[in-house]
This record gives C-alpha cells, sequence and structure tokens, in this order.
DNA sequence: GGCATCCGTCCCGGTTCCGTAAGACTTGCC
DNA sequence: GGCAAGTCTTACGGAACCGGGACGGATGCC
C-alpha cells in the first residue's frame, strides 16, 4: 500500500514517541526484530508470547496500540481480538501468515484497523503502526512548521524554502533534510541515517551518500565546501546551525 | 498550534461519552463489532436488524446519530433513510457495499452526513462517527460556505463556482474539492483521498487519480500545468491557495 | 427504449527518481 | 611520502510514478 504518509519515522519529536505498543507474536525472533524496530522509532513496547499473557498485559499495560499474530498457542488469535474488543476500543493490526486480498478484507472484517501478511518488512510494520496511530489521534492536523536559520520546512504541505525561495526536493531528499532539521547540531552514521530515514535494516551505505550530496546540491551555497551538511570524517555527517556545539558520539 | 493528543485512548473527548448512536445492520457479526467497539468508545449504542426495527428505535431510543447499513432486508436502506428524513434531523452514516452499483446513488447520499464503504475497519466507523456529532452538535453546523481565492463553495446546496460562475462538478468531484478546500496547502496521498473522500478502506488508487485530472479539467485555468491542484511527486496530491508557488514541470 | 452522463478500470508512453557501481580524490596514520 | 580506509563525484539502468486516452457498465432523463 506503499502508505500514505511517505514520511518514514523521524525518531524523536513526533506526537507519537512515547506511544505504548503491545506485540503479541510466540516467535521469539519475530518478536523480537519487530519489536527493537518499534523502539528505535520511539515507541515503548511490551510483548507477550501468547493469548493470556496479551489479555493480561492489555490491561496492565494499557496500550495505545496493539500488534496481533493470528496464529497463536492456546488461546487462537481471533479468540484474543475478539475478547480484547469487548473490553477496550485500542487499534489492533493483525499479522497473518499468509498475504492475499481476501485475507486483508477478512481482517477487516472482523475489526482489525489494518492488516500485515508475514513475511514482512519491519519497515512495513512501523509504517502500518505510524499511520494507523495517527489516524487514531487526529487524521489531519497539520505537524507544526520547522523553521531555522533561513530554511523553513512545512512537512503537511511537503515544502522547504530558504530565504522564501522554494527548494525542489525530491522525496528522499525531503525525508532526510526533515529529520536533520529535527536533530541539529549531531552527527549520524550512514547507517543510522538509513534505518531511520530510509527504514532498512540492511543495505548499501552509499546510497546515503550520494543522497547526502544531491541534499548539498540544493542546500548548500557552495557544495563544494559544505557550510551547514558536513561531513565528520569516519563517522557520519551533521547539519550545523547556529553557535556550533560540538557533540561527541 | 498541533500539540500532541492529550488522552490516548480514543475513548475521550467529553462531549460525545454518553451520545447514543443506532445502529442498524443485518449482519449480525458486522453489528456486534461494530458496537461493542462504539460502546468501548463511550457511546450508547443500541441495534436493529431491519428498516421496521429502526424506524420503530428512531422514535423511542432518540439517537443523536444513525449508522445505516444500505442493504436491509425488508424495506431498503435508502427508503428508511428517506422516511427518517421527514421526521427527524438525526445525522446519519450510509453503509455501502464497495462492488455495489450504486454510485449515482451518491446525488442520493449527499442527503447523508457521511458513507462508508465495507467492509470497513471499525476504528474509521469510530471516527467518523465522532466527526460527525462534533459537527452536528457545534453551532456552526449549517455547513459554513467555503470561500477561497475566486472560488465559492455551498456544501448544502452542492454549488460550486469560481468568479461567480456556477463549476459543473459530479459528485465524485464536489467531494473531492470539498476536501481539498477545507484542507488547503496540505498533501493528501491517493489513499488519504479514497479512505476520506471515498470512504473506501482498500480500492483502486488510480481512480483517484482520473478524478484529479477531471477536476484540473474544470478548476484549472491550464490544466495541462496545474497551478492549484498540483502533483507532489511520490506522495500525493495538494491543493495551493495563497503563497504563490508552483513547480514548473 | 434510446441517449447522455458519470464512474471505475485498464493500457500505454513519457518522465522522474532511486540505488548501485566504478573511479577519482581526501584524510589519517605510519 | 606512501598506504589504506573513507569519502566524493559521475554516470547509468531500471523501477516507480504520473498523465492521457479510451472503454464498459450502470444510471437517470427524455
Amino acid at each position: 500500500m506503499s502508505v500514505s504518509a511517505a514520511t518514514p519515522s523521524p525518531i524523536g519529536d513526533d506526537d507519537l514517541v512515547g506511544r505504548r505498543v503491545l506485540l503479541v507474536d510466540d516467535d521469539p525472533t519475530v518478536a523480537e526484530v519487530a519489536s527493537s524496530y518499534l523502539r528505535a522509532t520511539g515507541f515503548v513496547v511490551e510483548e507477550a508470547a501468547d493469548g493470556f499473557a496479551a489479555l493480561h498485559a492489555a490491561d496492565r499495560f494499557a496500550p495505545d496500540l496493539i500488534v496481533l499474530d493470528r496464529m497463536l498457542p492456546g488461546i487462537d488469535g481471533l479468540e484474543v481480538f475478539r475478547r480484547l474488543r469487548e473490553r477496550v476500543a485500542t487499534p489492533v493490526i493483525l499479522l497473518t501468515a499468509l498475504g492475499s486480498e481476501d485475507d486483508r478484507i477478512a481482517g477487516l472484517e472482523a475489526g482489525a484497523d489494518d492488516y500485515l501478511a508475514k513475511p514482512f518488512s519491519p519497515r512495513e510494520l512501523v509504517l502500518r503502526v505510524r499511520s494507523v496511530l495517527r489516524r487514531s489521534i487526529d487524521e489531519f492536523t497539520p505537524e507544526s512548521v520547522l523553521e531555522v536559520g533561513g530554511f523553513r520546512l512545512d512537512p503537511s504541505a511537503r515544502i522547504a524554502t530558504r530565504d522564501g525561495v522554494e527548494l525542489q526536493l525530491t522525496v528522499r531528499e525531503f525525508d532526510l533534510f526533515e529529520f536533520l532539521l529535527k536533530h541539529p547540531n549531531q552527527v549520524f552514521s550512514r547507517d543510522d541515517l538509513l534505518r531511520t530515514v530510509w527504514g532498512w535494516t540492511y543495505g548499501d551505505l552509499s546510497t546515503v551518500t550520494v543522497h547526502v550530496r544531491r541534499l548539498r546540491e540544493k542546500i548548500e551555497r557552495d557544495p563544494r565546501s559544505p557550510a551547514l551538511l558536513t561531513t565528520v570524517w569516519g563517522v557520519g555527517y551533521r547539519f550545523t546551525i547556529g553557535g556550533a556545539q560540538d557533540a561527541v558520539v
């Protein structure tokens, strides 16, 4: 579905940071990968390995959202789902083994808020969690505009300007720039950026290099010797504003 | 502005708690899921399985809002709708089947306050119930006329004009335009639009593309290079007003 | 019953963008 | 100064994306 807001998950100051997610899956590998990703995005995550624990955790942990595997030992996932619904209105994303449009529809009919087929990429999961949560909070409230040293970036309108002049940024460039603006004066490794901005577990780091270069071409006065988006040799990149404070690694 | 939502769960919204919702659907599964969800959200819910019971309950139960399935045994949903409207001004949300014929019916549905295609996620339903209720509680309810940069759009009368000249918009085009006018300078993915304007949970995104094109044909001075309803590559569409800022090809 | 309208879907062609590879260059270290 | 690791630059192929044209089906109007 490529998901609406293509904006990946900047770690920081989002409305969503700190939201509580209950992850119910009996496969420890899946659970671990998924939860580490969700945590990296800023969610508070609790895991449950079976239906019983899930119901218990739903009460005690009071999650804002539940990710629920349909296949569970003991009580079936759907049964857990039904019992949850009787009590709370927490949104649920359902995980199922095989993916077809029919399954998706069945999931929706059962009352799920979204649906994801295994195997899924953690990125996909994070995107869906964010999307559902955002929808459940207040759908179309514009995000706040960032204004920093001549730059102005409006996430909702997806417009970035420098001194009033619009910068023609592509999707990736915009996302990258947004992330950097939200976390100025801080060094990020290529790996960090690949994970947070791209949402990739692994991948070619040069992808980041190239995009940084392209972004520089559009935001730097002299792209040949960058003054804002600087390279920290052997570490990564930093977007510097104002009184340049050094952040140690 | 913005500021994150205070309450994590959707239950809050004090004004809405305790409001009475009449749910009319003959499918017991749908009815059960939806009503339990609505109850968990804080509404008082009563169910009716057919048109006759619905009309009866509308009198006795005095709901603040009615959720009405279009397909009903006995009296048709639309007929029920019409009879309801003769007597009370209770807002109505219409449930329709996605694959079904009624598109032209959309004209009649214009009388409905909102509509939603099956299958839907209960969260979606709750969102719409809340939004319609909030609207109907508000004083400004007689759907205020929108006036923006030469355009004038009257939702109740379903008339749109540019510089005093009436635009001949179809139902879908009007709905789309109305939504965009209400949320200017904000990018929406095709998926967003499909959900909110069409009331679909899933579907062919090209539907949106085509309707955007048709709408452009009617509102843009030069439809070949749109100045108002612009494409944001890889993301979606934006209706721009105010800051005359436009991307050339 | 015939005609016009509207809607949703599909295909096709042009364009934009992204990720990767390969080579040149720079930095840090010995 | 020489070497290795890290970084920059450029180029390119393929994928994703968007717009236009068109068509069938359904509906309402005459």
